[in-house]
DNA sequence: GGGTGCGGTGTTTTT
DNA sequence: CACCGCACCC
């Protein structure tokens, strides 16, 4: 019998820990494991280091081992502290250990990084001079504020750039170097540094008056807040007997950091204070009178590390064993996921990164289908040839939710989702232009912040003049200077607005502003009964209070009324977002407006997935760590694409992008393609494109080529020749045998060169109610002419079966698709 | 104070 | 190509 806690429950925190009955783990927790796993499941000691290869079924053993760790009463629930890599993951780790245990198993915190340490951040906010409701900022706020600071400074003169501030801000951050820690390593004699250095404290304290952090604050302030009060520390430290983290290869310094205090042993002295303040320690102590440190497990596979950009360090992970002496290491290869062709290529690319453990992944599950490659001319020629092989795989039975496409950078989603939506496929992009970066979304969040943060400079800042109310950037510094000369908020200086001297209109303008915004903020107090039991109970809900603040500020009314055709879709999106907040109220009773803020800022692209959506996924390859398909197309397999352009400077980079391609090749179970274009439209100009240099780490014989980089190269024989394909050896690494050029010559038949540059990007069409039948011939601009099978779909949704003489079967969106009715 | 249009510029991956 | 900042005009 397990006794649950309530994490918020404030008893639990005092709970004596549960006698040790070792020995009890049930054999249903390890049933069906292989050796390793069983051994990851079981072992029990300070450290432990679980090297889990893509698909060895790592998630499955941490849930196992929590489950047992709670089950044979070695630790409550509440006592569990694990960190994932996104909030979905987390959510699904909850699940199933709630699953295996066959009851609520509340009172674990599993978590991101981030969520974890915004929760420890505002239960602590007071120690370290914050508001508990402090606002996160995102990149875009940062890049906001670094922009003003650089043009005050004039920074700009010298080469400083927002991207670049932010770039050696977040960098520093990651290291856990401060302002004033840096500017003791400053040399500064050089003036570069010395700007740097200004741009970096004005930034710091622009932060700090508007009581905000931004995202490597949230990891880097709680390290600085256990290292600064260690009895702080200690209440986690004492609380967290388990701690586990998963792909831990992707941490870096502040988070490793992180992991170190929290797995500190509590020394006797503050053993001692927490007792006499009515903390229990009874029963948690050794011999000298500390409570030891927690247990760590981490689990990770440095083939995986896709994260060097943001500071992950691959040494947190290579050097575990050093840091943490005595930590048991369990591998784990064996492979459930994937068919031994698809493990192949993966082990043969990834060989090839030097100062690695050697790791090979093994199924006993059969080679399967082989890889499929493709070579399209243009980015919309490979976009077809995937829209097309997508459609065969759903004609065979393949779910659309089980089939994703992948792709190195955001920009390559437009061919694809252009060919996507012609070829009437559904699907969703996972990440990318979230709906929470629209700026009418902004806005509107902008208003719930500055409610809930008072002090948030720029929250206000922005819905000063949105919707314009006539106040423009001279009565904004207005404002600002009065605040500053009268050591005011912006806020207070609003509420002052009266006694600024300015015209009555303006005046008029923002006190009326001041006004909605306090009256939101009144909405936002409990009931007395509420704050007497210390809950939100009689406080507005979120939705009201956002309907209430885009009704009143007129921002609604202003996209409603205006005349721009867009802003009737902006008014859409931001009843889209009241949407929002209403399912946010129903789904998270009791909870407040900074829940619903911070949940906002949280959330990672990968946490948009819909299991139960019928879509095919379109994702980046770092968004796709984590995930498995049925069925994988890995996209735009270029030299300067992957590798990217960028990587090739960095130290490591090339490497990197190996591991990410290693990574987009272990999501996939069934299928995996692989496929690039000749040519790709980079800002504007039309470049020509060469295969990666890591296809031919791939051997040969695993990939069935439906058309090589050297047969498609030999078109015209103008192109230049596939990469590495070396000279006098016909066809090359390659294989351009005689026979597939006939095939490739009759595929492309007699269209001359213009046509496949701009087939697809030419004219939006609108065939308008063009109504079709089966049995209807039509021509299409690039299929030639077909017989109208099946008609399916609504209105402007309506769908057109057609089976073409000669490129065989394809769905087409009648509205826009380039037919005519014969 | 607000709106329009020109020209310059940047250009990876993300919590 | 797309976005942003700036200058110009109402």
């Amino acid at each position: 019998m397990t006794l649950i806690l309530d994490p918020d429950d404030p008893a639990g925190w005092r709970e004596a820990p549960p006698a040790i009955d070792a020995g009890t783990t049930g054999s249903r927790l390890t049933d069906g494991l292989n050796p390793e796993q069983r051994e990851a499941v079981e072992y029990r000691g300070p450290a432990l280091l679980i090297v889990a290869g893509a698909g060895s079924g790592k998630t499955r053993v941490l849930t196992h081992r929590i489950a047992s760790l709670i089950e044979s009463r070695e630790a409550w629930p509440s006592q569990i502290l694990a960190i994932t890599f996104t909030n979905k993951a987390a959510a699904e780790m909850r699940e199933r250990v709630q699953a295996l245990l066959g009851e609520s198993a509340s009172g674990m915190w599993i978590s991101t990084f981030h969520s974890a340490c915004v929760r420890i951040l505002r239960r602590e906010a007071e120690s370290i001079g914050l508001s508990s409701t402090f606002t996160i900022y995102d990149s875009a706020d940062q890049r906001t504020i670094l922009k003003r600071i650089i043009k005050e400074l004039d920074a700009d003169t010298m080469g400083f750039t927002p991207a670049s501030a932010q770039a050696k801000i977040s960098k520093l951050k990651n290291e856990l170097a401060d302002v004033e820690t840096h500017a003791r390593n400053a040399n500064m004699n050089d003036p570069q540094e010395v700007m740097f250095l200004e741009i970096f404290r004005q930034y710091t304290r622009r932060l700090r008056a508007a009581s905000a952090l931004d995202f490597d604050d949230l990891i880097a302030e709680t390290v600085y807040l256990f290292r600064a009060f260690p009895k702080v520390a200690a209440l986690y430290q004492r609380r967290f007997r388990h701690i586990l983290v998963d792909e831990y290869q992707d941490t870096n310094h502040a988070q490793y950091s992180l992991i170190h205090e929290l797995t500190r042993p509590v020394p006797r002295e503050i053993v001692d204070e927490l007792d006499a303040h009515g903390i229990l320690v009874r029963g948690m102590t050794d011999g000298s009178g500390a409570i030891p440190g927690a247990s760590l497990t981490v689990v990770g596979d440095s083939d995986q590390s896709i994260y060097a950009f943001r500071g992950a360090d691959i040494r947190n992970i290579s050097e575990f064993e050093r840091d943490f002496p005595g930590a048991k290491v369990v591998l784990l290869e064996q492979n459930y996921r994937s068919t031994q062709n698809i493990l192949s290529a993966a082990n043969a690319v990834i060989s090839n990164n030097f100062d690695r453990k050697e790791k090979k992944l093994w199924t006993a599950d059969g080679d399967g289908d082989k890889i499929v490659g493709y070579t399209g001319y243009t980015a919309h020629d490979e976009a077809q040839f995937i829209a097309d092989e997508i459609e065969s795989l759903h004609r065979a039975g393949v779910a659309y939710r089980d089939i994703a496409v992948f792709y190195r950078t955001n920009a390559q989603t437009r061919a694809l989702e252009e060919i996507f939506v012609r070829s009437a496929l559904p699907y969703r992009v996972v990440g990318g232009t979230k709906f929470y970066e629209r700026a009418e979304i902004k806005d509107a969040m902008a208003y719930l912040i500055a409610v809930a943060n008072p002090v948030d400079e720029l929250a206000l800042r922005r819905i000063l003049n949105t919707p314009k109310r006539g106040i423009g950037p001279a009565t904004e510094t207005a404002l600002a200077s009065f605040a500053e000369q009268n050591e005011l908020s912006f806020r207070q200086a609003m509420r002052a607005a009266d006694g600024l001297g300015l015209g009555p209109k303006v005046t008029g303008a923002i006190s009326a502003l001041a006004n909605v915004l306090d009256e939101a903020a009144a909405m936002l107090v409990p009931s007395a009964e509420g704050l007497e039991a210390g809950t939100n109970a009689g406080a507005a809900k979120v939705s009201d209070v956002l309907v209430f603040l885009v009704e009143r500020s007129g921002l609604l009314d202003a996209l409603r009324n205006s005349r721009d055709p867009q802003d009737e879709t902006r008014a859409e999106n931001v009843e889209e977002l009241v949407a929002q907040t209403r399912d946010f109220d129903r789904e998270n009773p009791g909870a407040t407006l900074v829940d619903f803020l911070t949940q906002v800022s949280l959330v990672a692209a990968a946490d948009e997935l819909d299991d139960a959506s019928g879509t095919v996924s379109l994702m980046t390859l770092h968004t796709a760590k984590g995930l498995e398909y049925h069925a994988v197309f890995l996209t735009g397999i270029e030299e300067g694409l992957l590798p990217h352009q960028m990587s090739a400077s960095e130290p490591g980079g090339p490497a990197e992008e190996r591991r990410l391609f290693y990574v987009g090749i272990t999501r996939a179970r069934k299928r995996l393609y692989l496929s690039l274009a000749m040519s790709r439209a980079q800002f504007g100009e039309v470049a020509v494109a060469m295969p990666s240099r890591y296809l031919q780490e791939i051997p040969e014989g695993l990939i069935d080529w439906r058309q090589s980089p050297g047969m498609a190269t030999s078109r015209g024989g103008t192109q230049p020749r596939a990469l590495n394909a070396r000279r006098g050896e016909p066809g090359g690494a390659w294989g351009t045998r005689d026979r597939d050029l006939e095939r490739f010559s009759v595929t492309r038949s007699d269209k001359p060169k213009t046509e496949w540059a701009n087939r697809v990007t030419g004219t939006v069409r609108d065939n308008g109610d063009l109504t079709l039948a089966p049995g209807d011939r039509i021509r299409h601009t690039d299929f030639g002419e077909g017989k109208v099978t099946q008609v399916t779909g609504e209105g402007t949704k309506r769908i057109a079966h057609v089976s073409f003489d000669t490129a065989g079967q394809k769905k087409l969106l009648i509205k826009i698709a380039p037919i005519e009715k014969l």
